[in-house]
DNA sequence: ATAGGTTGTCGAAGCGCTTCGACTAGGAGT
DNA sequence: ACTCCTAGTCGAAGCGCTTCGACAACCTAT
């Protein structure tokens, strides 16, 4: 294993000098800096993480806090899993994974031993347990998603109140005017998870504006449990034209019982989706969307962390817009009879 | 932030005995460690996490390699990633997340940072550019997926080849005597990743030997990429009746197709599916399938690492034997007209 | 010529921990 | 009574780096 020393002396200057050149934080002439460039190259030298955290407190570690349950949709997660560690590479950091598993202890264990020099969570709830813990301490975050009272807080999410009044506006204008609202599963709404709330906030409000009835029901994914709720809101309001679904497992069964139940998608009813774009495209029938902005949502999170790292950052929530794609499943509502 | 001096102080004894106390390499009597683990309580203290890498030049790091291409299936991948987090918090790592745009540079930084003590590296191609990097450093790895040349690397997967076998003999045992392969995208086996092509190896020999004609065709997700696919082994083998799939976003375009069709499953034809169990599960027709046991790779690979770690460790290749089970989605072949 | 700035480099201290050798006390064996 | 171990504790060195203050060399403005 080489080290700064080594590297010193075969370059012929010292310690000292070398980690200069590295970190740029004194000026070096051109040629003691491509002399020691050239030995760092030559002898293969990385310098040593643990050796640096210690003697600058700094770790140049991201702690990324992903959530253990499996009825979030993974590939989103995943998604912005992805987009976190490209973009902090790109700053020069890595990026550690932690799990749910821990609970807030994590936070804890991850600011106290200076693992980790900042922290995303992710899946934030209402009334998340680690927000005390996140205000209580000096190490910035970026939090995906967004909880009750944000004071104090940094966070990305997608604007999801926008999101539903959007699908909501689209299909009034095609002249919708009893929708369904095919929800995630009954515990997401019970954990308080804020982005299924908002976005039936944002789909409620606008029908009171516009007039038109909405229907809410939780779902869980799969075709039996589809089944059921489909049949129980024909049943409940027939004349339903319109579907909005924000729950990527209802999304195929939801088309496959329309079909099968002889509603033509999009001339006897329309589906507008909120899921990633590639499952709205891959979907049997193109499903006009409002797409889940997962990378961005990585991408922007990592970067306001790394603005606070460098001392240039300030709270502030930033909520994406919803950008809703019309294909082909949603149309005019039907002439009514 | 406390140090272990300050515990020291605060419970009366030197810094070493603290240390000792923490990790148990010397014999320390009951009272003192009671003092001391009384004062880590009170004070709240957690060891820096540099400097007992910088002094026992071990980070307790754990990277895991995961691809950034998006053609692999995603919940595969991040179930087998919260698998390693959680087993590697078990026994005491943490988990850096490395994606595969660094390329083999990302193995060089690693070890010659001492950022991680070990790696995973996952989605290994058969002639995986990091490879020769791995074998060459001290730092141990466990590999998710088979290379070619597995000589001198420990390696997890599941027995593809086995799969195929157990897929075909599946069908064969129903009546089924011309079986198509829908596979992975064209890109998958250009790519010369592992899996497909032992799957495919599997399959065919195991064919061979049963007496049944096998058509394998790639292709992309989607319903188009299927209708067409599906179209042309029609065209090419109208007597076909068994179908296996290896390829999540084809599962679902194959069953609606084959419906649209006027084919029954699995009356007219039976489909076996390799995929997750829960996607087997949630599709419109209750998949018979052999699934891919993600929690299971990511456990398995982190043990057979700690095991490295702890120098008690021999390179081996754990083959999971695949199981199939029987869903509603395969039955007798129909009678031969 | 002289005071005052720059610029480039070095030496040394110290980050918080692990670990080695040394030391003390008490118990076992003779 | 005397040696020999073992268990329990301590002090000090050192892991590889960053960073501060010092200093020499040079430039610029008086």
């Amino acid at each position: 294993m080489v080290t700064l020393a080594e590297v010193a002396q075969h370059a012929g200057v010292s310690a000292s000098t070398v980690s200069y050149v590295l970190s740029g934080k004194r000026s070096i002439s051109a040629g003691t800096r491509q002399r020691v460039e050239r030995s760092i190259q030559e002898l293969g030298y990385h310098p040593n993480a643990g050796a640096r955290a210690l003697a600058s407190s700094r770790s140049n570690i991201i702690a990324l806090m992903i959530p253990l349950r499996t009825d979030m949709y993974m590939p989103v997660m995943m998604e912005i899993a992805i987009a976190v560690a490209t973009t902090a590479r790109a700053h020069g950091y890595d990026v550690l994974l932690l799990t749910g598993e821990e609970g807030p202890d994590a936070v804890r264990r991850v600011t106290g031993s200076g693992l980790a020099d900042a922290m995303i969570p992710m899946d934030v709830e209402l009334d998340d347990e680690r927000l005390p813990l996140l205000r209580g301490t000096d190490r910035p975050s970026v939090l995906i998603g967004l909880p009750a009272d944000t004071t104090g807080l940094t966070c990305v999410d997608l604007d999801f109140g926008a999101t539903g009044a959007l699908c909501l506006e689209h299909l009034a204008k095609l002249g919708h005017r009893d929708i369904a609202v095919i929800g995630e599963a009954p515990g997401v709404y019970e954990r308080h998870t804020g982005f299924a709330e908002r976005t039936l906030d944002g789909l409620r409000s606008r029908s009171r504006e516009l007039g038109v009835r909405l229907l809410h029901r939780p779902c869980e994914g799969g075709y039996d449990a589809m089944s059921v709720t489909l049949a129980r809101i024909f049943d409940e309001r027939p004349s339903t034209t319109g579907f909005v679904v924000q729950n990527e497992s209802a999304v195929e069964p939801l088309l496959a019982l329309l079909r099968q139940s002889g509603r033509a998608v999009p001339e006897d009813v329309s589906v507008v989706a909120i899921c990633p774009d590639q499952l709205a495209m891959q979907a049997s029938v193109r499903l006009t969307s409002v797409a889940i902005p997962a990378q961005e949502m990585g991408r922007r999170a990592v970067e306001l962390l790394v603005a606070k790292l460098e001392g240039q950052g300030t709270d502030e929530v930033v909520l994406l817009p919803p950008e809703l794609t019309v294909r082909a499943s949603s149309g005019p509502a039907p002439a009514t009879g």
